[in-house]
DNA sequence: CTGCTGACGGTAT
DNA sequence: AATACCGCCAGCA
């Protein structure tokens, strides 16, 4: 799965390429906006398998899960990352490495998001 | 087509 | 708040 190319995950890399500096935005959030309220976790798949080159233009540190914390599994020198990358963009984080969504969860685009039916074609 | 794998999410404990 | 479960899903072998 080195190879990024499946449709979901570029509509995932899509999207989050939106969210502003100073926002945060949910996994399920994210899998809603792109008309799969049920693939949170495949979102995270997608993040997970960022190729390279898009680290420079998809913000992923700004998706967090539904709880407000960070999700990333067993590496931790990447949830430190991801934790410091978010503080230097201006949001807190509480005693319980949560994230407030209620004051930084992003509004979502301004424009209904064009997600051709990626699910339907077969 | 079948079975696995998770940067998930909602519930129950 | 922290765990334990369990249902979901796109991708892939």
């Amino acid at each position: 799965m080195t190879e990024p190319h499946p449709k979901f995950f570029l509509y995932v890399y899509r999207l989050v390429s939106q969210v502003p500096k100073g926002k945060v935005v949910t996994y399920g959030q994210v899998a809603a906006l792109l008309s799969a309220p049920r693939a949170a976790r495949a979102v995270g798949t997608a993040l997970r398998y960022l190729p390279r080159p898009l680290l420079r233009t998809v913000p992923w540190q700004r998706v967090i899960n539904a709880s407000g914390g960070i999700s990333i599994r067993g590496d931790v020198y990447r949830v430190d990352e991801q934790r410091w990358l978010l503080e230097s963009e201006g949001i807190e984080f509480d005693r319980y490495g949560k994230v407030n969504l209620k004051k930084y969860q992003w509004a979502g685009p301004k424009q209904k998001v064009k997600t051709p039916k990626w699910k339907l074609e077969l």
